[in-house]
DNA sequence: TCACGTCATTACATCGATGTAATACTCCCA
DNA sequence: TGGGAGTATTACATCGATGTAATGACGTGA
């Protein structure tokens, strides 16, 4: 005994109102005109039975629902709740539904993802993918229009991205313009490239460029894996010091995780920016409470979003359309935590 | 021609393994009994087929859809994204699907919600409110079984919530144990305490009582309304330092509004613990992360959320059962952030 | 006054899955 | 070997909204 069967119909209204169905159809679709005295007789009924269309209904008639599908790695993170904020936003400017998924949390979910992302009925999908190869997108048939947002290196897919290489390249410029010389990575190793993690791979690239063209060397110690979290950005500085090098900068390839590095920095007796510069990627509103706040490549997550929904609608619209790659620009918002120089920390071992 | 209509159908399904439509359906419900022979042959070809079936008609002929809404005021504040991240993951293990609407942004997005909650075809709704009055959950009629989360006054509905009176006394005790005479109150003033805002009051109605048992008084001036989010925790805690009024603590209603007032406190030079106790709400990962780490009530996100589930499973099986309100425990940890006794903070006006 | 065009309205079929009731089939035992 | 129990399968109707084609009403011009 469902409850939207008590719901009132159509057929209600319409008895209601004293005219068929298809003239309360017509009354809300607008589509056909209707004289405007049945369209006030037939509005009247609706609000007095309190009618409100049954979406599974259109849906099935019309092969669209209204509602869209974002799928994240993870909605904790400071910088996926932002961009899942615009998303709910900017879609709800648009008259559509938001159903979130996470893909984090188990090896298997990207796959069971696009399996219910045909299930749910949804009539298109945003993706942020952190793990999820072109093949998955790629070899299943039947999937609703996907928009891609993030570095991955994907061309059979509508996308919007930033210029991570560049953005590397600008950040670890910056960390050099303010004196750093010994810039911790804390995003991924050198060797750790491969497809399954372009945007990580994007970053890396950029920062080594940066250290290319000032004759530095990329090295390996200071590169470190690391979860994207503030814990993981935490784990991650404790290694680092652990493992007893020389070091006067951070840059972390997230802001959660420069918070995490910033909170170990602080918990060792390390002064930012008066010994370690740190930088974080993203610019979340928090990047600019902390303390010292948090120098970090910046972007408009509204536009970021607002790109990936206007190209997912053109999409739905025209399915054969070429596929098309978005950039949003970005900046590098300097704050307290990069005002070199710094001094450096040296480990005690190396004394 | 809208992308649905070119997947198979359970029709096709059928054709291809010889059978009838409604032996497709039989195999995929598994409501009755399928020989094995036919079983096989019939997943072989929905295997084949790559079919997927249709959720609209799904919906429509058994008035069930397997999607629940949530609503929140604001994804971005940390506590919102990690409670929405728990319902994601609870909604996932029971098969749901997650709808998200933010509320926050529109004075009249609470009735858009409601209509809203019903156009979509949604099985149930879990609402964490902060202006939603009774009256509007009570008032419209068709509305899917709803589960409020938070400390709302409420009882026609079913319920999770924290005792929030309690936390706020315990969280006051703590800081005057610590030493702290004038707190300072991120959160509301008395004069506010609606029922539009009985999350505030109860936290705040708690503080008082506190106060009220040490024989301190409730000092107006040291109470502050605030947005909530970092944001606003940085202008409440500015304004605060404007007025110019000795305080030795800071107990602020979120994790988020303390993160701003802490950034504050530091930009005025103000060391926490050592001259102001700071203390939040709500154990978000970032709490533990701050400098110095932050003294907060805890309670166990993945429980409140799993609570909210239940009562909203109980409750799509039988509409009519009485309502019931769960309590979730809380707990405070103690940080650094509170680590007394402080020296406290005295303005230069009233030296 | 009658035929015809215009526009509002209606009857009907349809989207895809599934419950109900009826049918076909299998197997066993008298 | 035929009847009955029991099971697998099918035909059909249905959920609610809406496009299509047909009907109805009305007004205008000859």
């Amino acid at each position: 005994m469902p409850y939207p069967s008590s719901r009132p119909t159509m057929r209600d209204v319409a008895e209601r109102a004293g005219v068929s169905p298809k003239t309360v159809s017509n009354v809300v679709t607008g589509a056909v005109t209707v004289s405007e005295n049945t369209r006030t007789r037939v509005e009247a009924a609706m609000v007095e039975l309190d009618f409100v269309p049954n979406l599974s209904a259109r849906g099935l008639r019309n092969g669209r629902t209204g509602v869209i599908g974002f799928a994240l790695p993870d909605l904790t993170t400071a910088f996926s709740a932002s961009i899942a904020h615009s998303v709910v936003e900017a879609a709800h400017a648009r008259g559509l539904v938001v159903q979130i998924e996470e893909t984090a949390f188990e090896p298997t979910r990207e796959y069971d993802l696009v399996y219910r992302a045909r299930t749910h009925q949804i009539d298109g999908l945003i993706l942020n993918p952190v793990r999820l190869q072109d093949s998955v997108v790629d070899h299943v048939r039947h999937l609703p229009p996907v928009v891609l947002i993030g570095e991955v290196e994907q061309h059979s897919t509508d996308r919007v991205f930033i210029d991570s290489r560049q953005a590397g390249r600008t950040a670890a410029q910056h960390l050099m313009d303010q004196g750093a010389r010994r810039i911790v990575i804390l995003g991924g190793t050198a060797t750790d490239m491969s497809a399954k993690q372009a945007a990580l791979g994007q970053r890396l690239q950029g920062v080594l460029d940066a250290l290319g063209s000032a004759q530095l060397d990329a090295a390996p110690e200071l590169q470190v894996e690391v979860r994207w979290s503030i814990a993981g950005g935490a784990e991650a500085m404790r290694e680092m010091l652990a493992r007893e090098v020389a070091f006067d900068a951070v840059f972390a390839f997230t802001d959660s995780i420069a918070m995490g590095a910033l909170h170990v920095l602080h918990e060792y007796g390390l002064r930012v920016p008066e010994d370690v510069l740190v930088m974080g990627f993203d610019n979340v509103e928090h990047a600019a409470y902390t303390w010292p706040p948090l120098t970090t490549i910046s972007f408009d997550h509204q536009d970021y979003v607002t790109a990936a929904l206007d190209l997912l609608a053109s999409r739905v619209a025209d399915r054969g359309s070429p596929t098309r790659a978005v950039e949003i620009s970005h900046s590098l918002v300097a704050r307290r935590s990069t005002e070199g120089p710094p001094r450096g920390h040296t480990p005690p071992a190396s004394l």
